[in-house]
DNA sequence: GGCCAGGCGCGTA
DNA sequence: TACGCGCATGGC
């Protein structure tokens, strides 16, 4: 039957955890649950006893967007049984237990991740924030709720002036945010085919675009595309790193891309993700 | 007040 | 290929 909410039973699968590990910057905690936007869609988001229950502002008759987008069926515990079997990575699952990797839409991936070059987390979603309320479309949301925008279209952001942008807090990510969406809208690259690319060309492609650089690449190839392999080497994994496998004598960073890029296996972009939250959490940056 | 933040682009060696 | 620096802005 169609309704504006739905159940989905699922295990493993910490719902604060993930919203909040900065993969993705638009989710906001309230006594209802966790509030947020995918495409189009206002979502409430609620963790139950044995799953996840879902709140939209319209009736609904198929949910996939919605599973997708939380990779509902992604096998977990095979993910967690192909990372090495070593201290930092055993002390990682076990500090985030449920943690999943979301798969988000590439453009806002990518625009959100130009927009956190030297920014924190809390900063990120500002900035966001911000694009979305004077760039966005308004999304109907149920009586009582705060009001809710879509992500800027890239051509919405290519017809933005650089001082538009810099109200938004951006800085000097302006011109690269600007100039990317510009790129986009000449049609210089087509995001919705990149997922039938090579981890190798797609990065390639992505690096041609002001702004982007390997990590900020890695970050869309790994959150958007679901390339597993990708490992975005940030100031924090390099920090894990060097202080959970090289204590002794920390390797500068060529070094630890090649380390990286042998050592975790399949899903290494997975294991990043642990690595990242158990850096940033359990470990206060220690 | 100084340090740092899910970096990138550019100049230099 | 591998550094070093400047770049806005705000949290701590």
């Amino acid at each position: 039957m169609t309704q504006p909410h739905a159940a989905f039973p699922v295990k493993n699968y910490d719902l604060a955890l993930t919203l909040a590990s900065g993969q993705a910057f638009r989710w906001r905690r309230s006594a209802e649950g966790w509030a947020g936007v995918i495409g189009s869609r206002w979502v409430r988001l609620r963790q139950e006893p044995d799953g996840i229950r879902a709140e939209t502002s319209a009736p609904e008759a198929d949910w996939q967007w919605l599973r997708h987008y939380l990779q509902l069926d992604a096998d977990l515990d095979g993910i967690l049984a192909s990372f090495p079997d070593d201290p930092p990575m055993r002390d990682s699952v076990a500090a985030c237990r449920g943690l999943r990797l979301l798969r988000q839409e590439p453009w806002e991936c990518l625009a959100s991740f130009i927009c956190s070059s030297t920014k924190q987390i809390v900063q990120i979603q500002q900035i966001v924030g911000l694009l979305c309320r004077r760039f966005g479309e308004t999304l109907a949301v149920p009586l009582g709720t705060e009001p809710a925008w879509a992500f800027p279209t890239v051509e919405r952001l290519a017809g933005a002036s650089e001082a538009e942008l810099r109200a938004c807090k951006l800085g000097f990510r302006a011109p690269y945010l600007s100039g990317a969406a510009r790129k986009l809208a000449a049609g210089d690259i087509d995001l919705a085919r990149l997922a039938e690319r090579p981890l190798e060309e797609a990065r390639a492609a992505l690096v041609t675009l002001p702004g982007v650089g390997v990590k900020i690449a890695d970050c869309v190839l790994l959150f958007a595309y679901g390339f597993h392999e990708a490992f975005p080497m940030d100031v924090w994994i390099i920090k894990a790193l060097q202080q959970l496998y090289f204590p002794k004598r920390p390797p500068k960073l060529p070094r630890l891309r090649r380390f990286s890029q042998t050592h975790f296996g399949p899903y290494g972009g997975y294991a990043q993700q642990y690595l990242f939250h158990y850096m940033r959490t359990a470990r206060k940056g220690r």
